[in-house]
DNA sequence: TAGCTCGTTGGACAA
DNA sequence: TTTGTCCAACGAGCT
């Protein structure tokens, strides 16, 4: 009797799963599979947060195999040797899979590929990741787009496959199951990690990724457009960390924005459904420059970044980490990342923006901090975002635009609330100071039970003079004039 | 090939 | 208080 080993990966779901759904098509008995090589991860295995993140989503994978009379194979160490040893021990003669697009994975599964078929077996791979693929996306000139805009334009002239069913029913089962690790035995869960905090921020797993869309699509997408900037309204769709795990595909989301314009003939349905569309395009788009610039990971895309003046300061890292720069709104940011895994897309570029232009500290010690921290921690989106607030990466922000901490935190979080949830120190203060404390008449620090420098830190640097600075870096980068690092302090 | 337009998310300042 | 205007690099993408 011969077999097919699905080898999941971040694809941690059975619907719309393109392996799994081939495999069953063939007929054979399935045994899925994961195997957790983090040495076949190149130089970003998971961080805290994604392990934690992993451990449960890989629970609720082999619950949900088991409702179907199967279960969850789990393996370590390197992927290519754990699968034919799987292969050979089961009498498979089929793997399957769905593609993953950072440049480790790519050189990994081509070995991979190549290795099973010299061994007579058939190794086949499929997309579930993306809604547009890497390779079927190109400009005029047949070059990978640099710029959103056209990227997407291009994008929507082409069709979206619809979701891949799952028949019903008990999957078919080998006689006998391989021997497989616990769950717990991955050891992805440390002891000094925020356990608690994503516990209660979070549910890992298929299920919740469906009923979180559900309740996005029913509630929340209508009104996207307009409250999605606003960091105290829970007006995003929550849903990055299950799209990272593959808990739930592009393809199911745009189906279901789909569905909601039926009846209006309209697609899609509402102002804030095409909004956030553009925000799925955004995703697709990560991935398309991850794959074609593969460097971009450790190197900014914009090669005359490289000369960029960064400054090394551990202790205005620390500050930043901590949240204790004495700019609320950064802090608060910095605080919610901490204590749940997740930091709202609005005050992640803020925060983002104040490490590297404030404090001018390089773009990849924050790339570094937010993949250990986030769990929806995703190299493509990581690497994108933090580009694009460096000013570094494709469509990156003009020179010019510095955000003033004061100024977002004003605009964003007017009455307050969401520094107030994430800094009780500073509770007390009326909205007029809560962005600026320092600012704040004495009598009115002591009313509120703030002690500037001890229970709430001073601003770590002037903004005014930290824009002059970023400006001034900027131009000996520009210029390569050695004399404009003088005047940088 | 040359030239033109444009760019997710801004800020400072004047009126 | 709100609104409009400048900032003015740089390179992708298109015609």
């Amino acid at each position: 009797m011969t077999a097919t080993l699905v080898w999941f990966r971040q694809d941690l779901r059975l619907r719309d799963n393109p392996a799994l759904a081939a495999a069953h098509q063939r007929g054979a008995p399935i045994i899925p599979v994961y195997i957790l090589d983090e040495m076949g991860e190149g130089r970003w295995p998971p961080g805290s947060a994604s392990r934690w993140w992993l451990h449960h989503s890989l629970v609720a994978l082999d619950t949900a195999l088991r409702g179907r009379e199967s279960r969850l194979v789990l393996a370590r160490g390197d992927s290519g040797s754990a699968l034919q040893a799987l292969a050979a021990q089961t009498n498979a003669d089929a793997v399957y899979w769905n593609r993953r697009y950072e440049p480790a994975d790519i050189a990994r599964d081509k070995v991979i590929k190549a290795n099973l078929r010299a061994k007579g077996l058939e190794a086949r791979s499929f997309n579930a990741a993306l809604l547009h693929e890497p390779h079927t996306v190109a400009n005029k000139s047949g070059q990978p787009f640099q710029v959103f805009t056209p990227f997407w334009r291009n994008c929507q002239t082409l069709p979206v496959e619809d979701p891949v069913m799952l028949p019903a029913g008990p999957l078919p089962s080998p006689v006998l199951w391989p021997l497989s690790l616990e769950v717990a035995e991955l050891g992805l869960l440390s002891r000094d990690a925020g356990g608690a905090g994503w516990a209660n921020a979070w549910r890992p797993g298929e299920a919740d990724a469906v009923k979180q869309l559900k309740k996005f699509m029913l509630h929340a997408v209508r009104p996207y457009a307009d409250v999605r900037d606003f960091p105290h309204i829970d007006g995003t769709s929550r849903l990055s960390p299950y799209l990272h795990f593959g808990e739930i595909g592009p393809r199911q989301i745009w189906a279901a924005v789909r569905a909601q314009s039926r009846d209006s003939g309209v697609f899609p349905a509402s102002r804030g459904a095409h909004v956030f569309l553009t925000e799925l395009g955004w995703r697709e788009f990560a991935h398309h420059l991850l794959f074609h610039f593969p460097h971009t990971v450790e190197q900014p895309l914009r090669a005359g970044f490289s000369r960029f003046p960064w400054r090394q300061d551990a202790a205005w890292l620390k500050a930043w980490q901590e949240g204790l720069t004495g700019y609320p709104i950064v802090d608060a940011g910095m605080r919610e990342l901490r204590s749940t895994g997740w930091m709202h897309n609005r005050v992640r570029m803020i925060t983002a923006s104040f490490l590297v232009k404030h404090l001018r500290i390089a773009w990849q010690e924050g790339a570094g901090w937010f993949w250990d921290a986030l769990v929806d921690a995703d190299l493509a989106n990581n690497t994108l975002g933090w580009q694009w607030s460096a000013g570094c990466g494709a469509d990156a922000t003009p020179y010019f635009h510095i955000f003033n901490p004061v100024l977002q935190g004003e605009k964003f979080d007017a009455d307050g609330v969401y520094v107030r949830c994430w800094i009780p120190e500073l509770a007390a203060l009326p909205n007029e100071f809560l962005h600026q404390p320092w600012m704040a008449p004495m009598e009115l620090l002591i009313q509120a039970g703030i002690k500037m420098g001890e229970s709430y830190p001073r601003p770590i640097v002037d903004h005014y003079e930290a824009r002059s600075a970023a400006l001034a870096a900027l131009e000996v980068m520009r210029t390569g004039d050695p004399d404009g690092l003088g005047q940088l302090q």
